[in-house]
DNA sequence: AAGGATTTTGCAACAAAGTTGCATTCTTAT
DNA sequence: ATAAGAATGCAACTTTGTTGCAAAATCCTT
């Protein structure tokens, strides 16, 4: 069974071709993939309305997370296996965008630091996006 | 001469009508705001292509910042004084957005801490968006 | 204050991105 | 193997963003 097989198991997802597919490109992407990214490498054999839908049930399930950006269009990246496994979302780390490559990358090491937010503000999560030249770059 | 007239001269942008008024909306709103809010606003009296138009010159001018979301709807909020003044942008403040309101606030008075990032990687610019339920909504 | 150079705006046409309903096909559990 | 349920593809549509160009407004100089 491959790595795409289990994970969508785990999720209890039925198992497709094209979720197989969009997940195998995850899998061998190293960087946070947006939605454009993934049409151009199955849009002849999937439609443009499949990959929406399937984004959209990887990240209700916690098999992706998304990073912001700000040029509207959000990019997306798998979880870590604790985070599949427990199905339970934590997307503490923090994410780098290189203004060279322009690729956007999980730095799964550095933890999001802890602030304090003003008294009547309550925390639910997180989002912290570097910008900078990654190491490939420089 | 209004404040909006002022900001314009500083940033040597011709005054014009259209310009004023988007410029009145961020200053009469008290959080960011997307294009489509500005457009609700005045897209009687301007066309759309000039709210995209300007909205990129006041970024362009350091006037706003942008706020990155996860919805492909990025958001712009007025820069403080000393950011325009300046014209040398820093936007080093956390970003607030209420799950219950939606709105997207500047907590201005929240500085973003710093994080070190692995060797090879260098940092140009920091952003931090947390969620959760503001004051007015808990 | 008027006029000409320059900038901004509106319009039209277009391109790209995202959504919805429905019929067909594929999965899964029995 | 089959029936129930879920996923997919297609078509049509809406929304969002872009570009070129002509008309209008702004600004600078005198």
């Amino acid at each position: 069974m491959s790595r795409a097989d289990s994970i969508l198991k785990n999720s209890s997802l039925s198992v497709t071709a094209g979720r197989k597919r969009i997940l195998d490109i995850f899998l061998s992407a190293n960087n946070a993939l947006a939605h454009q990214d993934i049409e151009q490498q199955c849009s002849d054999q999937y439609d443009r309305v499949t990959i929406y839908r399937t984004l959209q049930t990887f990240l209700d399930k916690g098999i992706i997370h998304n990073i912001p950006t700000t040029d509207n269009s959000v990019r997306y990246a798998l979880c870590n296996d604790s985070c599949i496994n427990t199905g339970h979302h934590h997307d503490n780390h923090v994410h780098f965008r290189c203004e060279v490559c322009s690729k956007t990358l999980c730095l799964d090491e550095v933890m999001i630091p802890s602030v304090k937010l003003p008294s009547g503000y309550s925390m639910k999560e997180i989002n912290m996006v570097v910008s900078g030249i990654c190491k490939s770059c420089k």
